[in-house]
DNA sequence: ATGGTTTTTACTGCGTC
DNA sequence: GACGCGGTAAAAACCAT
């Protein structure tokens, strides 16, 4: 049920994986991504805590302490209104959406309606030069609500990604790129014939995965109004209609999160971070489900550093069944070389 | 529509604390 | 006996053709 569509590239991953290409070249973020620029996405800063090493998830809204191996920030949630949002054009500035629970406030019906009748109010029919005008008023009436409409919808699909992206501890960055996407969406007229909370949900997965701050379709459903099949089609249109350059998912994304939901100390966290680095090398990630995966080198990791999760804990996390950790955890084992302390 | 792959569901057996 | 783990068969979900 996981894996719909985050792993829906695996023919290019499994092309381009068996070590030749690196990553199809399509990529608009070279740092935090693949195993070439392994460590890059880790920058030394200062540990409030211990003074040690801060091994950082960069746009990932995850801060981890190398040393006393705790996470530091995690899932920073800004719950309160989205002020500057969007940062480009000026307009931008006029259609600031509010805090999320005033987006049902914006329509309150009152927008001017002018009769298609051409009577007055009591009936009589007008006059040639009245009628004239108002063809022309009900012309620039029609343009008006329109513009309105759109303007409404774009504001409720916003005020819902910030809902979901609050819901779902994502960063501010990320939020950016959904909104940038409903926008786009909007003006590329994508949005006929759909829910604005599917293709909003939607605009939040596609932000999520592009910006390397993955939130699984199911998570993204767990908060969102409509069903994950929706979410789903909304998101294939997206990325056919926008041109979208989406990459498989990289199980690593998801491991740092499910470890400190584990509450797993920080070396762990890493040892799960090589044993994919070793399973990709084989070949075993491809095709698979990436929280599957992930979930799998976590349990793996956990064994190999004595510090275990059951696999039904692990499962729970990473929303997935611990058959498929079962299944997967034996061949990372098998790619990590299964001797192997520390 | 069909086929192939992966994941899930449901269930059973085994060892251990 | 409950629990964690492993295996399996059938079903479901998904992609591709």
């Amino acid at each position: 049920m996981v894996r719909t569509l985050e792993h829906e590239t695996r023919r290019t991953e499994s092309e381009s994986e068996p070590g030749s290409r690196p990553e199809g070249g399509t990529r608009t973020k070279p740092e935090t991504e693949g195993s070439e620029a392994a460590s890059s996405r880790r920058e030394h800063e200062r540990c409030p805590e211990c003074g040690g090493t801060l091994t950082r998830a960069h746009a990932r809204g995850e801060t981890v302490c190398g040393d006393c191996g705790l996470v530091v920030r995690e899932n920073e949630i800004d719950h309160g209104p989205e002020w500057r949002a969007f940062d480009s054009a000026e307009r931008d500035r006029r259609s600031r959406v509010g805090a999320p629970t005033t987006r049902t406030l914006h329509d309150k019906g009152l927008s001017t309606a002018i009769d298609w009748r051409d009577e007055d109010a009591h009936g009589r029919s007008l006059v040639p030069e009245k009628r004239a005008r108002m063809d022309r008023l009900r012309r620039w009436q029609g343009r008006i609500r329109t513009s309105r409409a759109g303007e409404r919808t774009l504001r409720a699909a916003l005020g819902e990604i910030d809902r979901m992206a609050s819901a779902l501890g994502v960063p501010r960055p990320v939020r950016e790129v959904a909104s940038a996407i409903q926008r786009r969406a909007g003006a590329a007229d994508l949005l006929r014939g759909r829910s604005v909370e599917g293709i909003a949900s939607a605009a939040l997965y596609a932000a999520c995965r592009s910006e390397d701050v993955p939130r699984s379709l199911d998570e993204i459903t767990g908060v969102a109004q409509v069903g994950r099949t929706e979410i789903g089609r909304a998101y294939r249109h997206l990325v056919r209609e926008l041109d979208l350059e989406m990459a498989p998912t990289d199980p690593r994304a998801y491991v740092s999160r499910y470890c400190s939901a584990l509450d797993l100390p920080e070396g762990v966290r890493v040892k799960a971070e090589e044993v994919l680095e070793a399973a990709k090398a084989e070949g075993l990630l491809s095709g698979r489900s990436p929280t599957g995966s992930a979930a799998a080198a976590i349990y793996a990791a956990g064994l190999l550093c004595d510090e275990k999760r059951s696999q039904e804990a692990v499962a729970e996390v990473a929303e997935v069944t611990e058959v498929t950790i079962r299944n997967r955890y034996r061949e990372h084992l098998g790619a990590v070389g299964v001797i192997e302390g520390t």
